[in-house]
DNA sequence: CACGTCCATGCCGCCAGGTTATAGAAGCAG
DNA sequence: CTGCTTCTATAACCTGGCGGCATGGACGTG
């Protein structure tokens, strides 16, 4: 009988929240999805795991014995994956955009220096994912945007903050203006991300800063090109000031904004204590990089 | 990170065998398919666990900790599975045939009376598994034929023993004896289940009864359907003397055959105590219905 | 009686994983 | 040196599983 993590935890999501629907919002899965993977598991198994009901899904007494062993489960496999990167010596760091990590090579040869057993192995993700991969533990760190959604459950060490400007269409009125206030923007339609990143897309669209204003979301994207072709289409965005060095289109400005707070960034790594030397020595090459530049 | 029980399986095979043509032999699937799944592996965990080169696939140290580290999360797999039918007191039960399992109803019956509190769950397989699914850990027992690939593996308790005839095409000349000698068949063309079932599919095709004359394989199928279909297209097969009575077909005929061995039925569990006192009343039931017929 | 809130089902599109065929590299025998 | 063998890697293709959307059905509630 094959199984894999992902079914144990949808498994254990429906099992916490009682009911399909609610495990599928936290899981950002289609609640379809949940019934057909919980019949199958049980299939699998031949055992009824869950008692339906119209209130929602009950575990039956089958249900809380493997519900009671699924979390040593999936920690002993977590456990198997560190011991091999321990050995390996390969620290997995997660990064959103090129902005965010800074100067990239800069930070690794330094750290090279320093830990030189040690190989950082680099992995970009999209905005569906605004911790970097460290949600789903495939990575070891990430360099993230904070906030971000789930944040508390990670270790979380600020590195530096950054201003926020917005992305402008070339031909739009405000992109004759060398600095733009927010609340001239606050009537434009935003690319914003997808809604399953919650905080962190509220974040990008400058909730707080709206005074009560809705938001017009314009376009909905999850990777740069997407992003800067939506502007181009007649959308804004926000975007940190390294965003106009990393990312260029012919028809897209960079221009600065006054009255929306800078974007912080910082290294998240999760709480229990993995490869803490080494992730000790990373975050001293980070701020050593800081603080010469 | 996700991960299934298949790709752990995998990644043990080819550490043991220590290339991937042997373990894409042992575990019945292409040499590419492995050559893919354990790169997938290595990239998702950021590691090289193999080192590569033309005379197979050596283990580095990181691969050796994982390695070290993959029983145990299969076995923990194993274990939960096991737990949660206990609890639910279901015994799955795997067959390939319904003359194997002789009075099938009645066994379950009479198994409910004993252990009203367990359900028998039934498992069709088809004959690309001659274990039944117990080789895959679908099953908690299965009632095989013996011998099987992987019996040793298994706590085989033999029920009884049933004649081999014979399934012809109805117009084949034989078709008109009542009874056929084997070595009037050894030149027919022979329906046979694929050779990942090694000496299984020996065993029905008779090799040990065939003096040294060569097999003549007419087709090779894995269900009922189509091993009567070839059998009314041309070819013969050797069939327990039930099949006669649970499979027919407009145009096959079963015939007694002398010279070959009777085919044994037998019950086959793992070698792990597991579902103890159920499997013995299971075995209690088989065995009184059968002294009683 | 209409509405909200669950879970279940049908249909569709996509990708992971399998297959076969073939290429490439390297040892080994003659 | 050449041809044979034995590995792994790559390419092209096919299929089934999984997820998404839309909808149905059951049941309690205002």
């Amino acid at each position: 009988m094959d199984v894999d993590t992902r079914l144990l935890r949808y498994f254990a999501a429906v099992a916490e929240e009682g009911t399909l629907t609610g495990a599928a919002a936290r899981l950002f899965v289609s609640q379809p999805a949940l019934t057909k993977q919980m019949r199958r598991l049980e299939d699998d198994l031949g055992v009824r795991l869950f008692a339906r009901s119209r209130s929602g899904m009950a575990l039956t007494d089958a249900g809380r014995e493997f519900a009671s062993r699924v979390p040593a489960l999936l920690g002993a496999w977590d456990e198997a994956v560190q011991a091999t990167g321990r050995v390996a010596r390969v620290l997995r760091l997660g990064f959103l955009d090129a902005g965010a990590v800074g100067a990239v090579p800069e930070v690794i040869a330094e750290f090279r220096r320093a830990q030189p057993k040690w190989r950082v192995e680099l992995r970009q993700f999209d905005w569906s994912d605004p911790s970097a991969g460290l949600a789903r533990g495939e990575v070891d760190a990430a360099v993230v945007r904070l906030p971000f959604p789930g944040q508390g459950g990670f270790v979380v060490r600020e590195l530096f903050t950054e201003d926020r400007g917005v992305l402008l269409p070339a031909r739009h009125p405000l992109a004759n203006s060398e600095t733009v206030e927010f609340r001239e923007l606050r009537n434009e339609p935003f690319v914003a991300a997808g809604s399953e990143t919650g905080a962190w897309r509220d974040h990008w669209l400058a909730a707080e800063e709206r005074d009560g204003y809705p938001v017009r979301v314009g376009a909905v994207t999850s990777r740069p090109d997407e992003w800067l072709s939506a502007v181009a289409g007649g959308c804004v965005a926000l975007a940190p000031a390294s965003a106009a060095r990393f990312y260029s289109h012919p028809d897209v400005v960079f221009r600065a904004v006054r009255g929306v707070s800078p974007s912080r960034v910082g290294l998240a790594r999760s709480r229990r204590h993995v490869h803490e030397a080494a992730l000790h020595e990373l975050l001293q090459a980070m701020t050593r990089r800081l603080s010469r530049s």
